[in-house]
DNA sequence: ACAAAAGTGTTGCTTCTACACCCATGG
DNA sequence: CCATGGGTGTAGAAGCAACACTTTTGT
């Protein structure tokens, strides 16, 4: 590549932006880092960083997740193994105003990942967490005085198009199961649409419509009781990653 | 904005492609450009540009759009007036070696308009004009000797992926009546489906959903004849956004 | 009269939903 | 025994594909 020559096109910074999420205790959380530094110094944001100049955009994302995670993305085309997560571009933004001390264009990009241990952020326990989304985005609205200060720059945008893209996504395609361990039954699986949809299923149909569409799920042959109840069957995520039929969210 | 200090992070070029899909005798088309320089010189190209330091991507989207079409893109949260086209974004590209030249990202942005008379690109007639997608993304498939070289850069991935968002979004949204002007026929309409799903429908049924679909269509009170044959009732495109029920595309 | 495109009605099939009911475990 | 979650069966409602049939124009 020619040496950089400013007078040819003017100079952006472009950084890729992670909207991590999760499910935790029967809720959707998102990994939000707090800042070190001016602008929005002490205040909740999302990962993310630059990107280097022999990089690409995904491995620029792949390389952020798994220095704030320690999770490894996988290749959506291969079926999960190990402790993968889910990795996609979300959207890209870069309003002039967005970040004061320069230009920025951000690629933010989307990650699902399973019910993590605890985040590490350079081994700093309270500067990085998983928060309910609920809280990240509507602020006061919820239980007790969970003094959540509006995400950094546009970060709640961003994260509401994140949110937005699960919630939708996990409809038609097999995706939901990114947030399930390498095994799992089908109630974990239908408490992950429960948490990112926040709805309740009816277990007798979702049983039936989810082992009936062809791909989706394929039994591991063992059984575990670790959530009560008669034994269930154990799934791994099967090769379809387009469901047909779609699952349906429930009307309003 | 404080002056630029390369020191701080990796200077790129950002700049925005534009997919831009009409129908026009019953195919699905995109407008693409003939380059006139180095790299790919003389290889058709998808429309772009540089981005401006002290504009928002959109905009530049917008303001390429003007340049290279005349097309207005309207709000897409306000009905369609006048000859407005639909513009969102689609992707962003940066693969570090995607141009020779230099590090530069790109923001694909995907437009839909209703056929127009000819593009116009300065005035120049051969150096822009509507190509069918599938002699595009399929060369030498085809018919006669459509000499077709790919083309430039990315561009195929782009435009390949910029028609897969149009055929899934006109499922479940209301977007396919961007491809119509300001009144339309049901039959109008269905031709822009078959066209972009590379179907054929049924008109009985196609027209009962359409017409069943809350939000779709208004009907404008006038009629049409120029299909030919019973005068048909026209349309303008309605409030709804989002299709319930989405419209089916047949199985393979 | 005929062709062509617009619409309407009807039938059989698939799919969804709601819920009754049975199964297999832990305490 | 009983609570808990897993799983199957079934009946009514809704949605859809296929196609017969009627309507209204131009030629």
């Amino acid at each position: 590549m020619p040496p950089y020559d400013p007078s040819t096109f003017p100079p952006f910074a472009v950084t890729v932006d992670l909207v991590v999420l999760t499910v935790r205790r029967h809720a959707l959380c998102a990994l939000v880092v707090r800042r070190g530094e001016t602008p929005f110094q002490g205040r909740w944001a999302l990962p993310g960083g630059f990107v280097r100049l022999d990089e690409d955009l995904s491995s620029a994302a792949a390389r952020e997740l798994v220095e704030e995670t320690g999770l490894c993305a996988h290749d959506p085309a291969k079926p999960a193994v190990g402790n993968g997560a889910h990795l996609e571009q979300l959207a890209t933004y870069g309003d002039p105003a967005r970040d004061p001390r320069m230009r920025v264009v951000s690629v933010a990009h989307l990650a699902l990942a399973p019910d993590l241990p605890a985040p590490r952020a350079g081994g700093d326990a309270n500067s990085a967490r998983w928060a309910p989304v609920e809280d990240l985005l509507h602020p006061g609205t919820g239980r007790e005085g969970e003094q959540a200060a509006p995400l950094a720059f546009d970060h709640a945008r961003i994260l509401a198009d994140g949110v937005e893209r699960a919630r939708s996504k996990i409809e038609y395609s097999s995706l939901a199961t990114a947030f399930c361990p390498p095994e799992f039954t089908v109630g974990e699986l239908r408490r992950v649409y429960e948490a990112v949809w926040g709805v309740v299923l009816d277990p007798r149909n979702f049983h039936r419509k989810v082992t009936g569409t062809p791909g989706f799920l394929v039994p591991s042959g063992g059984t575990t009781t670790r959530q009560g109840g008669r034994p269930a069957q154990l799934f791994r995520a099967g090769a379809a990653t387009v469901l047909n039929p779609p699952m349906l969210r429930p009307e309003v």
